[in-house]
DNA sequence: CACCAATTTGGACTTTGTCTAATATCCGGA
DNA sequence: TCCGGATATTAGACAAAGTCCAAATTGGTG
C-alpha cells in the first residue's frame, strides 16, 4: 500500500526493488508510464509512451518486462479486447469498466459491489481470480 | 426459445431461420458444431470440427459466419483469453468459469448469482453486457 | 581492468483474425 | 429452361499482437 504520491522515477525504483524487481533504466521507464497514469495501457501504447522520452527500449523488452511484473504481483492484467491486453497497475481488488467505442479501460471500486450466490468451484480447484467487466457503449 | 433437444441438421437449419438467418450448408455445420457440444469453442476450434466431415469450409466462411451469428444473436462472444475468443450458443444471462491450465471455458448459471452495488454509468453510457469471468486453477 | 551474470536488442517467426477480388450458388421471372 | 442479380463462399495476401533466440550490451565485483 501507500505507493509514492508522486510518480518519480526514484520512488519507481523503489517501488520495483519492493517488488523484488532490479530496476534497471528500462524497467523504471515502463513503470513510470503504467503507474503515473489512471488510464490502463496495453503492450503496444507502454512502448509508444516510453519511446517518447530518451533511449529507444525494443518490443522484446517491452513485453519481457511487463511480464516480469505480472509476476512479481506489480500489475494485473485485464483481458477485454481480443486484439490487445491491458495493464492494470492497481492489484488492489477491484472491477473494470470498458468503453467499447473508445477502447477505454478504467476501475470500478470493490468497495460498494457485492457478489454472492456463485456455486461451489470444481474439485481440485482454486479460484486465480474473479473479473468483473461492464462493457459500456456511448448511447445511440 | 425452446431449442431442439436433439441438435439434428434439420433442427439447425430451424434455428438459423428463426434467427433470420439463411441456412445454407456451412452455417448449419457451423452452429451443429457450436450447438452440439457443451463446451464453448473458438474459430480455430470450429474450424477443425467442421472440416472433419465431408466438404472443406474456409477460414474466411467460418469468421463470417461467426460474426453473422454473433450480429443475429445466435451466439455470445467470450473473451477470457488473450489469443483466441471463444463462442457461447448459450445466449441467456449466465456468467463463465475459465480454466487456466486446460484453457476450457464453461457456463455458470446465473440463477443464484447476485451482483449489487454497481456504481451508476458514466453521462450518456449504456450497458452493453456485463462478464463476470471466475478464472480458475486446479490445485497444486 | 577483466569477468560473469543479468539485461536488452533486432529481427525472424507464429497465430489469430481481416480484407478483397474472383467464383459459385440460389432463386424468381420470362 | 435459361437468365440475371443478389447472396455466399473461397483462396490467399495481409495486418497486428506477441514469442523466441542468439548476439550484443550493461553493471557490478574482485
Amino acid at each position: 500500500m501507500m505507493n509514492a504520491m508522486h510518480y518519480t522515477r526514484d520512488n519507481m525504483a523503489e517501488l520495483l526493488r519492493s517488488h523484488d524487481i532490479n530496476p534497471t533504466h528500462q524497467r523504471i521507464e515502463i513503470a513510470h508510464a503504467l503507474f503515473s497514469r489512471q488510464e490502463h495501457l496495453s503492450a503496444d501504447q507502454v512502448m509508444a509512451i516510453v519511446n517518447t522520452r530518451h533511449s529507444e527500449t525494443s518490443k522484446a523488452t517491452v513485453y519481457n518486462t511487463l511480464r516480469l511484473f505480472l509476476d512479481k504481483g506489480l500489475v494485473r492484467e485485464v483481458i477485454v479486447d481480443p486484439t490487445k491486453v491491458f495493464f492494470d497497475p492497481n492489484t488492489s481488488p477491484h472491477h473494470h469498466l470498458y468503453e467499447i467505442d473508445t477502447g477505454r479501460l478504467s476501475d470500478i471500486d470493490a468497495g460498494q459491489v457485492r457478489i454472492s450466490g456463485l456455486p461451489p468451484l470444481p474439485a481440485g480447484m482454486v479460484t486465480e481470480g474473479i473479473d468483473l467487466i461492464v462493457r459500456v457503449r456511448r448511447k445511440a
